[in-house]
DNA sequence: GCGACAG
DNA sequence: ATCTTGTCGC
């Protein structure tokens, strides 16, 4: 797929990077979730051994049929260090590059990181969104910033995630026995549509489908192919 | 100055 | 993210 819009530079300085993510967090747009989405795209990256590269892995899941019609994986040079709310200057442009492969536009991208739950309310989930124009949802194994109360012990049980006097996201237990995700928008998506569809996308782990997916897709292709 | 801190 | 053995639980 094509993207609408040309990315901006990537090899930046933190303080660079801050003032892009300012510059496209006034793109965030907020839409509801279309219910019948059917293709998501499952989002995740690691690094090749020696640290010099990541990996980007997309999944496309089709929701209808419960199975992945559609993987790729791109790496790229790493060249931003990891600054807890710069995450997708190091991770972006190889997720990208795998999406850019993707034969069929998604209806939707699900990203591992968060999404409004950020200090600058643009997260990964945000950025990639906006730079694809697809709408996006943030699924995080952990937290970045907020404050919540524990979440009930059985799957779909929730509460919400708090930072300024705004709710930026849930904190959903997607499976008993294991810690909550934390799920926020990204871009044209609301907070219970996110919710609804990550909860959908399950299939008795912890992990939504597309993210697992790509998850074991970036573990192989991590180090050899 | 002392913690917190997506992946 | 990544480095790592055994171990607790279903």
């Amino acid at each position: 797929m094509k993207f609408p819009r040309p990315p901006h530079a990537w090899t930046l300085s933190p303080v660079q990077a801050v003032a892009v993510q300012r510059q496209l967090a006034l793109g965030v747009r907020f839409e509801a979730l279309s219910a019948g989405a059917r293709w998501i795209a499952g989002l995740d990256a690691a690094f090749t051994p020696d640290r010099r590269q990541c990996v980007g892995a997309v999944v496309l899941w089709d929701r209808e049929q419960g199975v992945a019609v559609e993987s790729h994986v791109a790496r790229r040079p790493l060249r931003f260090p990891y600054v807890p709310g710069l995450l997708s200057f190091r991770e972006a442009p190889a997720l990208l590059a795998a999406v850019r492969r993707l034969k069929q536009t998604p209806d939707v991208l699900l990203a591992d990181g968060h999404g409004l739950a950020h200090p600058r309310r643009f997260g990964i989930a945000c950025h990639l969104g906006v730079l694809c124009d697809l709408p996006s949802i943030g699924c995080a194994k952990s937290r970045l910033i907020g404050a919540h109360d524990e979440p009930g012990l059985r799957r779909g049980d929730r509460s919400f995630l708090y930072d300024q006097g705004e709710t930026i996201g849930t904190v959903l237990r997607t499976r008993e026995g294991t810690r909550p995700l934390f799920i926020s928008v990204g871009h044209r998506a609301d907070l219970e549509g996110a919710v609804a569809l990550v909860l959908a996308c399950g299939a008795g782990f912890r992990l939504p489908e597309p993210t697992r997916l790509a998850d074991r897709l970036v573990a192989r292709a991590r180090a050899g192919r």
